[in-house]
DNA sequence: ACATAATGTAATGTTTATTTTACATTAACG
DNA sequence: CGTTAATGTAAAATAAACATTACATTATGT
């Protein structure tokens, strides 16, 4: 799975540590998940879809391997 | 996290493990999603709601406790 | 160049998702 | 009523998410 969260990071102006108080993880979490570490929870998925303002598909996307 | 794949699943005319089997999952996966026993991972999420043609958060819903 | 903020990354530990097997209950149907 | 499909549930094991601490690297501003 792929993600765009770096880039909606950088639209509003986000640093990691930001993020990651916004949406009560820690920031190497939002850190590992920008790597593609591994998968986020449809919870986290959608505390950031919901601050980003935009649909979780719209951040989140399914690739191959999935 | 509530959702609303048991309503899905009659739309559809599925059965828990004609889901499992679509999705690639066991069918006590999708049991227990059903039952809230656990929050499924984006992966999972953006699949079903894949499947069932509907976007993630028509599917899946915040809660209060999240 | 120096100081500081932001990011990358790694180790270790805890919690939670998911599988497998198995059995019990319920619904549907002949 | 008996049979079979569908669902609920539970225990044990494994995999993966997430936290915490800590440190190294990179960017930014003065």
């Amino acid at each position: 799975m792929k993600n765009s969260i770096k880039v909606e990071r950088a639209i509003h102006n986000f640093t990691q540590e930001d993020l990651a108080k916004k949406i009560g993880v820690s920031r190497q979490t939002i850190n590992a998940m920008e790597a593609n570490k591994y998968v986020p929870s449809t919870v986290l998925a959608l505390k950031i879809a919901k601050l980003f303002g935009k649909p979780v598909e719209e951040i989140f996307q399914l690739s191959e391997e999935d």
